[in-house]
DNA sequence: TGTACATCAGTGAACGCGCGTTCACTGATGTAC
DNA sequence: TGTACATCAGTGAACGCGCGTTCACTGATGTAC
């Protein structure tokens, strides 16, 4: 701890919300506490209400920040591929990847209730299920497709992706390896694509 | 709360799991507390510990329970179809309405850390998966199936099939009404069945 | 059928604890003149 | 450049609270003889 810190702190809203990720990672969400969090950040355990209503006001602005990180995740992983349906798988690998990287960012995102109050934060993660839906259409531009709409078939590859997210985080899937996990999204991705008919590559039947 | 109830309850074990099942789908996961359940059971809150080491073990129960009503009803499901891929769909569709409909026991069967300690909670999961991967098995008795395995097959199906039943819990699927998620269930068991080759029906391309 | 006794399944008081939130406060910072 | 003052961002004590767990106990039940 350093002593040296002034009385104003620069930017504990920011450190508050680094704290939290931190102790989510080490003690999981059900003992997350907001005095905790402000031992962690070096402050008193009252600090933390001059930039947050309260307890869920803070983990609401987690969530915010994790959709954020999300979204340019999967815009970074999508813009390394050349053709469309070759950017969206690697949107949907980048999304699993997220998960096992930032477990605790996830497992906010989707545990606190956006719905009510926290609107920014479902802005986020509006804006998230946008990037993906881009994708799709550019796949979609190329090919006909199967039928679906492109917001149906959005949402079933989405679906596809936090199932494979979920379970691994759960440990419900026996990959001891991030490397086999990521083969695992891989064929997962591909096979959904097949499904949808968004896969410009050859079947491999 | 019936005062007549006499000195031993009579089966105080499942009615600390049907309370604790109450308990989770009114106040969530985290507000769940051992006094809280025990008051509802009309019980003292010391009286728990006769038939749960702790909390977690508890906890623990009611995600096995939870897991032997999911077998049921998937291998229920089943049996309604005839054709093979008829029953894995009508599975997974089972799948996502029970999560619906018991998402109290679905968000415990998958937060509590069943590797440790709580092992009859691991088999029944177990055995849960082990139904699908005989549904998955019966559809490649009769399709080649596209090149991955039996299990992979079955995981990347329990993928997608959880992934909308995760989604659709978070209320990140817009669908209001049970029948309408149920049609979007049809559509994407339909679409991974697709991917997989496992779809015995035409493709509709 | 009766009785002694072990065992089982509850009770209720007590423990120590840390939590979220509020409050009056104070030190630091920024700004108007 | 200096000063008065408003505002901002912290502090630390205090609040009321319910929690999980333990403990010595007691009432009910089952069984051996």
């Amino acid at each position: 701890v350093n002593k040296r810190r002034p009385y104003h702190h620069g930017d504990l809203r920011q450190a508050l919300l680094t704290a939290s990720v931190d102790l989510i990672r080490e003690l999981g969400r059900s003992e997350f506490t907001l005095r905790e969090v402000a031992r962690r950040a070096g402050v008193s355990h009252a600090a933390p209400y001059r930039h947050f209503r309260d307890k869920s006001d803070l983990l609401a602005a987690v969530a915010e920040e994790g959709f954020e990180r999300l979204t340019a995740s999967i815009r970074i992983a999508a813009d390394r591929g050349r053709q469309p349906f070759e950017r969206l798988q690697n949107a949907g690998v980048a999304y699993v990847d997220f998960a096992l990287k930032q477990p605790e960012h996830f497992s906010v995102m989707f545990s606190v209730d956006l719905r009510q109050d926290h609107a920014s934060a479902r802005v986020a993660a509006e804006r998230c299920f946008a990037e993906l839906v881009t994708l799709v259409a550019a796949c979609r531009d190329e090919r006909p497709g199967n039928g679906e709409t492109t917001l149906t078939s959005a949402r079933i590859a989405w679906s596809q992706v936090h199932g494979v997210a979920e379970l691994a985080l759960r440990g419900q899937l026996p990959f001891s390896s991030k490397k086999e996990l990521r083969r695992f999204a891989i064929l997962a991705t591909e096979t959904i694509g097949r499904g949808l008919g968004l896969n410009d590559r050859a079947p491999r039947s």
